[in-house]
DNA sequence: CTCGCATCTTTACAGTGTCAACATATATCT
DNA sequence: AGATATATGTTGACACTGTAAAGATGCGAG
């Protein structure tokens, strides 16, 4: 028992940039990006209200880290997806379509920080790797859809494009409640329903030119 | 000559309420949703920073009367758009299409506003029959392309919803400089690059079951 | 053991939205 | 036309925000 006193009462806070953190993604689901206060981080994490700086340089540092978190889950929340296909019995591409809507669904402020706030950095160190690994997931997903690589051949990109622009609209659209005349609020049949719009895509075979 | 005094020193300003508004335009382009100000409009229009409540209450009442005004333009850049469909060749669906892209890439902080701001009370009564003018440009250009009213079968919403999520992401997307791999900067063959990734979209036709 | 440095607090300041009180001009009513 | 109500703007104040500077504290390297 080396560390006893866990974070009560010491000046020193032991870990503040992960309680910080943590802090932060309370403070952003339950205000939203619009209503997002360093203040308020600083409060819900019990330390002064310019503690944060020494960590995170200023507000739009702590939303930048916090955002790098989020691609990382949304990463992970497509990947789930597609671990989870045989059962389910989607594509790899739908599988992350179904991840993208899961994440969106489950953090839409933190989806909201990630894709329409000018305020992390996107060219940060930290954040910009977690961005380009999501992306990769969906490339990697619409390289299996379509038996080619994207980037090889003239329509490959259109083809990305497409797909991201599908799923990122519906994620978008849902999450604002604007796709209400959908039903699809309830559990068991809301993954079919979503998959059907998804399967309106249609990505073009590499035609021998 | 009866009013000469144009709008110079007169403590009554004449016609406030349409100077904010500009002011609030020019101010929510420059500084985006998020760095916007009503003290920053006021200062634009030349009066004091309370004046503005007079109008519109508080700063979330100016954003839905400028996000109202939004959705109007909105509108209108569908329709001119499908009223040039025949110089371009495009389906009234494209069109409508093309023309969503045109109004987020002229005024992405104003796109920003209307989609992914919880500022603006979507339910006034000055907003949302706006809003819902520009989705229903969209559900008639759906029934024109499917040839079918798309409430009426089972799987039109669907239509209905791939239609705008492909619309709505593609503008998101491009507005956000996530897909700058499209090459799609220059004028001229943007609207076939941009097209040709609308084309993507696979509308069922209605089946007798 | 001592000292350098990272960490955290305190204090201060400019800027913001909103409210209340006040000032001024327009419109209405007799 | 003159008085009065009402709409329109201003001033001043308040709480809250982000950020910077300076001081307090304690960890760790020498």
């Amino acid at each position: 028992m080396v560390k006893e006193t866990a974070e009560r009462d010491r000046y020193h806070h032991g870990d503040l940039r992960a309680a910080l953190l943590a802090a932060a993604e309370t403070e952003l689901s339950e205000k939203g990006v619009e209503g997002f206060t360093l203040r308020g981080c600083a409060k819900r994490a019990g330390v002064s209200h310019a503690a944060p700086a020494h960590h995170f340089g200023d507000a739009d540092g702590l939303l930048t880290a916090l955002a790098a978190e989020g691609f990382q889950r949304f990463t992970w929340a497509m990947r789930t997806r597609q671990a989870m296909a045989p059962k389910g019995g989607w594509t790899p591409l739908e599988a992350a379509g179904l991840g993208y809507l899961d994440f969106s669904a489950a953090n839409p402020a933190m989806f909201r920080l990630m894709f329409s706030s000018a305020r992390p950095r996107f060219d940060d160190p930290s954040l910009s790797p977690a961005a380009e690994e999501a992306f990769g997931v969906l490339v990697e997903a619409v390289t299996d859809a379509r038996g080619a690589n994207p980037w090889a051949d003239a329509q490959g990109p259109a083809d990305v494009a497409a797909a991201w622009a599908l799923a990122h609209g519906m994620a978008d659209l849902l999450m604002s409640g604007r796709l209400k005349f959908l039903n699809v609020e309830a559990g068991p049949q809301r993954d079919k329903v979503l998959a059907g719009v998804l399967a309106r895509l249609l990505l073009e075979a590499p035609s021998a030119s």
